[in-house]
This record gives structure tokens, sequence and C-alpha cells, in this order.
DNA sequence: CGGTATCCCGGGCGATACTG
DNA sequence: CAGTATCGCCCGGGATACCG
């Protein structure tokens, strides 16, 4: 049967590598913090904008259409006066956010030891 | 004690975030699939760029400086020659390396949905 | 209030050439 | 083989102005 060692994998960078995909879509500055806001039920545009700080209109905009578009986040609009929308996670949306916490939690449970990395490796160049 | 509804919290995209610093290493084109060439062994550097499809020579070195630094990957030189270069996971990086199997797991079960809601987002304009 | 539209700069990143 | 060095393009994303 061909080799005796078996072959590494290989890795591809493109549409259809579901790796890919899904580091495409949150791996941006805001998706992550977006989502993470979005665990606490829905809320309003200009409340988000608040609790993520930093982040300007048109990237939260932006963003948030990129969640919808992967069916992560719901968009509702209240034709009141003024206008009010809403912005929810889909079921799918609270699914992401699961390994999401545990990639995050991890993080928390390492941030000292990342540091510690890091100043290291500066040091010696 | 203030008020009744507990107040939302509040997200930062800064150093000081771990949420930030973690997605901030690996949210990149090419972190996530080199973490996961070198899940299967050390591995060196010409082989992981031809397993890592479509990475420059000027990309991998910088990625594997990036994760090196953080404390993922321990780089080791053999000075024979020509000289042999071998990446390998630390204990930290194959820690990392389970949580993000667990979204890439999740990314790989819910990959058909996603392309469903996508198309659908585009359709509906 | 919740967006678009436009301008623009810095840097991410690919291509290429060179080196120990 | 495993890198550095340099150039240049593209575009992510901030700032600002305007709109339903």
């Amino acid at each position: 049967m061909s080799k005796q060692k078996a072959e590494k994998r290989v890795f591809h960078n493109n549409d259809e590598c579901p790796v890919r995909n899904v580091v495409a879509q949150i791996g941006d500055k805001w998706s992550v913090l977006i989502l993470f806001a979005l665990v606490e039920g829905p809320d309003r545009f200009n409340s988000i904008k608040s609790r993520v700080v930093g982040v300007s209109q048109r990237m939260l905009t932006q963003t948030l259409r990129g969640l919808e578009r992967e069916g992560y986040v719901n968009r509702t609009v209240y034709p009141e006066v003024p206008v009010r929308v809403e912005y929810e996670l889909t079921g799918m949306g609270r699914g992401l956010v699961k390994p999401l916490y545990q990639l995050v939690s991890w993080a928390e449970t390492h941030h000292d030891e990342i540091k510690r990395s890091r100043q290291a490796y500066d040091e010696r160049g």
C-alpha cells in the first residue's frame, strides 16, 4: 500500500476551505467583539457602537453586514420614529460563539505566558 | 444596588484585551493553516511552504516569526550542509490548537448552512 | 437614529532579486 | 535550503460629509 509513513496533509486557503472560511470572517478587527457583545441579547446599532470601543460607524455597518450574510446575525428594522434597528444572534451565531468562548477562555488563561514569551523573544533580539 | 438590569459589557480592542490578542495573532490569512500543518509533527521550512498552498516565502517567514514570538512554535537550526531548520509546536502551541479544532470542526459542520446563507443574502440584494 | 458616499493614507502582502 | 531586502500595488479602515 503506497508508502509506510502517512503523507502529511496539504492545506489550502480558498473559499472551499472551511478553516479559511471561518477565520476570514471572524479574523478581522471587530467581528468577535461584536459577536460577544450580542451574546448578552439583542442590541441597537448605536448601543453596540458605544460598547465596542473604537469601532467606527463605517466598520460597524460593514462588519454587521458580513455577519448577517454568513447567517450569524439577524437585522430587524422597527419602523418607528426615529427608526430603531436591532441586531441579534441567530441560532447559528449562538452556536459559533461557543467554540469562540473556548478559544478566548484559553487565551485568557495563557495571556501572561504569552506576554512573557513575547518579552523574552524581543529581548534576545 | 444601582440598577435592576445588569449593565451590558463593554469590549475594548487593544493589547490588554485577550480576545483581541488571540484574534490578532491567529486571525490573519496563514497562522491557523500553519499551526494545523505543524500538528502532524515537526516540519521544515520548504515542506511547510509546499503544504500550505499559496503562502509566499515572505509571509511564511513572517508568520512563523510571529508564532514563535507568541510562544506557539519552536525554531531549531541544524547546522548541516545545506542547513536544515525545523519548526514544531510548543506545549502552548498544542494547547492552542485544541480550541482551534473545536472552532474548525464547528465550521466544517456548518459550512453548507453558511454557504446557503450567503447565497440567500446575495440573492435578495 | 442608522445608515451611505467619498476621500485618502498607511500598511499588508505578493513579486522579485540577492545572500550565507 | 532558508532565509533577508526592496519595491510597489492594493485595500482595509479612519475621518468626514451627507441622507431618509
